[in-house]
Parts: C-alpha cells; sequence; structure tokens
DNA sequence: CGTATTTTTGAAGCGATTCAATGGACGTGG
DNA sequence: CCACGTCCATTGAATCGCTTCAAAAATACG
C-alpha cells in the first residue's frame, strides 16, 4: 500500500526526516509504503534478506535476537519516529533481528534502491540516518559496558529506567510502563533469569519503590530505582504510601 | 599539520571514502589533518567533547570505556582503513570511548563542520559512513547476545578468533596474533576476569590447541577453537606437535 | 469454572569471581 | 653478565551471585 498524503505529517516527524524541505518530503513520501501490523506480527525476520528500511509511525515494536540455541534476547524497543534495519543499505545483508509489533502499529518502508536514490539527492537523510545510529551506537555500549561489569540488581534498575524514559506514564502514583512487560521480557532485557527479576521486583515492591503486576509495573518512586542503578548510598526511605496494607 | 599528497592513497582506501571520484578525494584530502601517536598515546579521551572524526591511516587503535568505578573495558580494535568517532558529527556531543594507540599510529581527522560539508557536497561519503556504522552495530549486537547467553569459556574463544580476524598473522606454527596481547586485555574484551582468563588458556594449551606466552598468542589448530565457539562436539584431537615435551 | 499463562518461592548446585601468594619473563643498570 | 625491580601470568582455596529445576500460587481469559 502506498502511503497517502496523511503520512506525510508522520514523515516529517521521523528523525531521519528531519531538516527537509517540503518538496524533499514530498519525494520522500512518494515512495513510501505503508503497512499495517497487529499485535505480535512480525514486520521481519532475523536472517531474511534485508531489503527494506523501515520507520515506526504509530505504535512499537520489540527488536529480537535469537541465539542459535533458541534463547531470545530483547535488542531494544522502537517508538514512533525512530528508523530501524538501516542495515538494509547494504546489499547482500540480512537482518540481524527480529521486529515484532506491541500492540497494532503503523508501519513506513522503503527499498534499498528508492532509499538510496533519496539519500544521494537529499544527503541531509544519510546525515539524520548517520545521527540516528550514532546515538543508537552509544546506547549499545552502554549496555555492553554494564553487562561486563555490573550485578544484575543495578541492570535491572537501568533496564526499568530505560523502559520508563521509552514508554512510561505519568500518573498520580507515579511513573507507569505503559506497555504489557513481563519477567520475562524484563529477563531478556538485562541479561539474567526471570526468576531473578522476579525476586529483584518482589523486593523493590516491599521497600516501596515499585507496585507490580502481571506484565504490568509501576515506579512509585523513580529516585529509588536511580540510587540502585547509580549505586548511590540508599536515599531517604521512600514515601511509604501502599495503596491497602499498612501493618508489616 | 595537514595532509600532503602522499595521504592520498590512504584516504582512497579507507571505508568511508569508497567510490569517490579524484576530485572528490582531492577536496577531503584538502581538510584532512594528519598527527601521528606513539605507543600508550591517546588520540581522544572519553567524555571530551567530540569535535573531529578519525580515521586510521597506520598502526593500531584499542577502543576503551572507563566505568564509574574505575573498570576498564574493550570496545574493540581499530585497523587501519576504519573510521571512528563518527559521533562527532552531531553537536555537542562527547566522546563515549577513549582510542589509544598501540604502538605508532598515523591518523587522519576531519573537524566536524568539515566533515559534514564534504557530505553535503558529496553524499557517497555519508553513505559509506552508514554502512560503516551498521556493521559495527551488528558487531556489537552480537557481542551483546554473546554476553547475554554464553558462557566465559565461548566468549574467550571468540574473542580470540575476532582477534585472529583482525590482527592474525599466519604462520608456520598457526595463527600468530600479531599485537601484544595480555590476560587483562582479553578478559576486558570478553567480560571476565583475568584469572579465569588465564585458567582457561591454560587447558587449551594442554589440548593442544594454542600456545601462549606472555602478551603473545599462537593459535595452532583454530578449528579447536572454533568448535569451542560454536559448541560443537569436540573433534578430531588437535595435531599433537608440540615443540618440545612429548611425555605427558 | 476450567485452562492457560504468568509469577512466586525454595532448595540445590555450579560457574565464575575474589583474594593471596608464587612463579616466570623482561628490561635496566651496575 | 648477573642482580634487581617490574610487570605479567599461574594456581589454589574460599566464596558468592546467580541459575536451574520443581512445585505451587496468582491472575487472566474464554
Amino acid at each position: 500500500m502506498t502511503a497517502h498524503a496523511e503520512h506525510l505529517a508522520v514523515i516529517a516527524q521521523a528523525d531521519i526526516f528531519h531538516n527537509l524541505d517540503t518538496p524533499a518530503l514530498r519525494s520522500v513520501m512518494a515512495y513510501a509504503v505503508a503497512a499495517h501490523y497487529q499485535e505480535g506480527e512480525f514486520v521481519f525476520y532475523q536472517d531474511d534478506p534485508a531489503e527494506r528500511v523501515y520507520v515506526l509511525a504509530e505504535g512499537r515494536l520489540r527488536l529480537l535476537q535469537l541465539t542459535p540455541e533458541g534463547a531470545q534476547i530483547n535488542m531494544g524497543l522502537v517508538s514512533p519516529g525512530q528508523a530501524i534495519a538501516v542495515i538494509s543499505l547494504l546489499e547482500a545483508q540480512r537482518y540481524p533481528v527480529s521486529a515484532q509489533a506491541i500492540g497494532s502499529a503503523l508501519v513506513l518502508s522503503w527499498s534499498r534502491r528508492d532509499l538510496h536514490h533519496l539519500m544521494i539527492g537529499c544527503p541531509q537523510i544519510a546525515l539524520n540516518a548517520l545521527q540516528e545510529l550514532s546515538q543508537r551506537m552509544i546506547e549499545f555500549q552502554d549496555r555492553l559496558r554494564e553487562l561486563t561489569t555490573e550485578r544484575v540488581e543495578r541492570r535491572i534498575a537501568r533496564g526499568l529506567l530505560r523502559l520508563a524514559r521509552q514508554a512510561g506514564r505519568k500518573t498520580e502514583q507515579g511513573v507507569l510502563i505503559d506497555l504489557p512487560v513481563s519477567r520475562q521480557d524484563l529477563a531478556e532485557m538485562t541479561g539474567t533469569t526471570l526468576f531473578t527479576v522476579s525476586r529483584t521486583l518482589s523486593q523493590w515492591e516491599e521497600r516501596g519503590i515499585i507496585s507490580a503486576g502481571r506484565e504490568r509495573i509501576l515506579i512509585r518512586f523513580p529516585h529509588g530505582l536511580v540510587t540502585i542503578a547509580e549505586d548511590l548510598p540508599a536515599p531517604h526511605p521512600p514515601p511509604s504510601e501502599k495503596p491497602s496494607d499498612s501493618q508489616v
């Protein structure tokens, strides 16, 4: 399905199309293909030939990598405006990850040929893509450092904070992760097991830092998480305002 | 020091300047600055304002990241022709790692302004940079996956194989890592401790897979490493041709 | 209301780290 | 050329953080 005028605003807001003038945006749009995905559907699969570059318009995507042994790890969350599979610009490459829709998602995409052509005509696009990739590179370096040098509890704290930044919604009670996140998901994001995640969250819940349910996490006291993530001395005890039970 | 004509060949071979015509190469050269570094000197330091993009012409660089606690991890090895610090294209960024010379190194560099200007005039440069970054991104994803899912022995095997690919020199005895690599270095590359690396290498040496000395590693039987890295069933026993001792 | 999925919790075990002490290689200067 | 100091590597023993496995509880959903 070719993109329509309604997508122009979306395209204009995408990171890799920043600072383009209207004519440029129009030609970008002319080559765009829009597609809709339902919860759980895959936009592309790891190891398939990489032929298109995608920009998420609405919804969210999860990037997954499967190990040869069948274990799964979470390579990141994609939010609207972000581009993925920039690798497709190279010839004869394969997607290094799979991209799966969380909830329903609207995705625009361009073929290698077309995007290449657009970039030659408008170098700003390539520069924007470079920026986005660089940023993500730094994020990966950070994750790598964390994995090699930090204990699990700290990594989980960081993982939660990252999630909060990308998909947090402020409520009166605190910051709610506005996505279904299972213990398993968190484990895949932080390089541990769902058991350890469960234990850690329970501990935090006792301390009043968070409030967790089935696939649902509410951060009541973000600063508490920060002190864990940064390994600072324990702060003031969190404001103890638990919903119901008060005798502990 | 401004680059001279002698650097033109180097520039033409750099990955990010591939497929440029001679006029373009000349203008790239016009903006280049060349600098020489001695063993151990730093090209730039982590957290310094990122103002230049570098291309390694000769020698090798080590990319290091320092944790807040002072631990160090090795973010990769840079070989001639590779570009680093592409992040400098963004404004107001800081280098996420430090770059240190191994042996003596010749480095060319461009200011943000100049390279930006060159890229606008010649989009191919930006596309090349995108390619290079994408490749490195995949490498990082792999390392991340390895770190979260694989045991130490396997990671060390992979680390050694990577080193062999980047800096291996074939000899009659096997593949020699053509760089001083300490146990500590390997530990920083693979996310473990120098003790565990030492133990692992000793074990491999007993099995005849490698032959290790002080900051020196010779891979006698690369296939043995591959089977460890890929977790294949143990292969034929390695060709047992130890230099001296034969009674074991 | 039954079934499926997610989560919790306990107990056992192990891989890897930590620490300490020793050994060996290298370079330097007497 | 030997003696020395420095740096790197090895090895053992103790410990621990985390995983693994099993079982039960809690929650969602048709």
